[in-house]
DNA sequence: TTGTACGCGTTATCAC
DNA sequence: GTGATAACGCGTACAA
């Protein structure tokens, strides 16, 4: 590897100069610079990130954790991150966490130890140590935090769109699948949907779950169906638990969505796929992973930012919030179309 | 955050024997020790990974490039390669190469610049030159290079067993995809398909396609009915590519499997999911990306390493050799039973 | 406009 | 056993 030391005696000037160059900083003569920017050619040197990490306290790198990247919604929420950071030169070490405190600790010390300048993480605990104590700018995905900046989606009103749209289509019987409690998103989808279905005054049950895999979705499906035969309608806490709950309601012989009409969350890739293809709630994944970076690298190039929630009229400072995103009800064939409400 | 200088000034020693008590290199006295790892505990240090990499010129990073890590086969390979360098205290700078030449370049040269100690990377172009140049061990995953360590499955193989599983279950008019021209494996298992099928005399056809996109798929799955509607067994590049013609056939009135038979590849989490659950060959995902980590890791740590294409019987030297995973039928519903060989 | 010299936090090589 | 100290590659005062 060439460094910029070799760049100097090659250029015939001092590496100062080629720092200046290179970093466009400070004055150089047009010759110098030409010759310099000649060496630099020549040699294909490249800036050792290591070292610069070393002098300025701060690298391009960001840390990204997510719970399971094996987990169908997360690549698309991966990706968006990804997209943005490559665009604005930084790259991701990236990690899952399975939920687990532990893996999360030791990533946000690795981070920390590789001078990232930022991370974005879906965690469940936002307010856990590690972040408050974090001197770089932490921005949580998919998470909410009172204290910290948050993009996620609007989980509540998800929940209720689920609602209005199975019981506009004429489902009178309906169980709701409570998602894990652990998981903030999924426990406010649930009460978005639930206080709508009360508010209708409409029959409901509920069924818990504990996790979003699919396994165990099969089971509680089997659940719902034995202890709740009547039901006529499903809202799944996601597209997971819903195509489980599809298996089942096909294996009992019920048509979808004549005899059972089932909402998902969040529309995976695999949700317009199935048979037939699957009414959700979308969440628009990518671009909140899109939104996330976008705001990381704000509150990175500002270092002295006054979050949203306590601004500082007095002196000029930017101040930024976090970003709720919209969901919306994507129709597909396990709804009932409106025209044929029953 | 701490440094091993502040450890040192209030264990009351020097930098040098914090060093030897954090690395276990060196004598150090009992007492000291205790006194140093006192020191540790109570200002919470964690040794700065950046001076560390920069001093050794060697780092705890390594590189992981994948096509996109939003294609459903992906995040199987990525999470086993993670769980491997997790385990083994490596950590990721992950980044999606969109099989673009230049994001492949870029992302190669950001490693470098990092210091990574190695990269796995599932490329289109293995003996490309950033790859030929590289000081640091690449572990090829998916991707075969006869110049390099590679670990794959036997795509060839697996197309053959597609056809003959396929043949077995008395589909007379076959009709195999053609995968994306610049994909290796893609193309592996096609002509292991096509092999297997000329040597049964079976009649086939064949249809091109030049993504794995669900969108385009949907093109070639019409275009293949109408262009051979007598077929009746389907060998598909991959599952998703299957997916299209599982749609297709089912807009087309078409009984599966009585009608047509399909085959997909990969077996990728959404198979199972569908109805009918399809029969696919298994690419075992994640065991690839943790084999490739595993290799990548022997690599690492024992640097001087021969590759099995030269081996050195004079020299006491350890010879790694690429891998290659078998796969293997999942018989799901997409397939008719053996007994009902038409 | 350019060069010298120091420091970023570590590790390793010496002396002591 | 332990402690100075010189690297690692880079950026920046400061001097020239």
């Amino acid at each position: 590897m060439t460094t910029i030391k070799q760049v100097a005696s090659f250029a015939g000037v001092s590496v100062a100069t080629v720092s200046r160059v290179i970093n466009e900083t400070g004055y150089v003569h047009e010759d110098t610079r030409r010759k310099v920017e000649a060496a630099v050619k020549q040699l294909n040197y490249k800036p050792n990130e290591v070292a610069r990490s070393l002098y300025k306290k701060k690298s391009r790198l960001i840390g990204l954790l997510l719970p399971d990247i094996t987990n169908p919604y997360f690549p698309l929420l991966a990706r968006g991150v990804e997209d943005r950071m490559q665009e604005n030169d930084f790259r991701i070490i990236f990690g899952n966490s399975d939920e687990d405190r532990q893996k999360e600790l030791d990533y946000m010390d690795t981070f920390v130890q590789n001078n990232v300048v930022g991370v974005i993480s879906s965690t469940n605990d936002p307010d856990a140590d590690c972040y408050a104590k974090l001197k770089i700018p932490v921005v949580f995905l998919d998470r909410t935090s009172s204290d910290s900046l948050s993009v996620y989606a609007d989980g509540a009103h998800g929940g209720c769109l689920a609602a209005q749209e199975m019981v506009a289509r004429g489902s009178k019987q309906i169980t709701v699948m409570q998602g894990p409690a652990h998981i903030r998103p999924a426990q406010d989808r649930f009460r978005g949907a639930v206080e709508e279905l009360q508010q209708s005054g409409i029959a409901y049950h509920v069924v818990e779950t504990t996790s979003f895999s699919f396994k165990e979705a099969e089971s509680w499906a089997k659940e719902l169906f034995s202890k709740y035969p009547d039901t006529d309608g499903v809202i799944a806490s996601n597209d997971i638990v819903a195509t489980a709950v599809m298996h089942e309601a096909h294996r009992l012989g019920k048509k979808i969505p004549d005899d059972v009409q089932i909402i998902g969350f969040d529309d995976i890739p695999l949700s317009s796929l199935l048979f037939p293809p699957l009414s959700t709630i979308r969440q628009p994944a990518y671009e909140m992973g899109w939104e996330a970076a976008g705001l990381l690298i704000q509150l990175i190039e500002h270092s002295q930012v006054t979050k949203s929630s306590v601004p500082n009229l007095h002196s000029k400072v930017l101040t930024y919030s976090s970003i709720q995103l919209p969901v919306k009800f994507i129709e597909r064939d396990t709804t009932r179309r409106v025209d044929n409400d029953g």
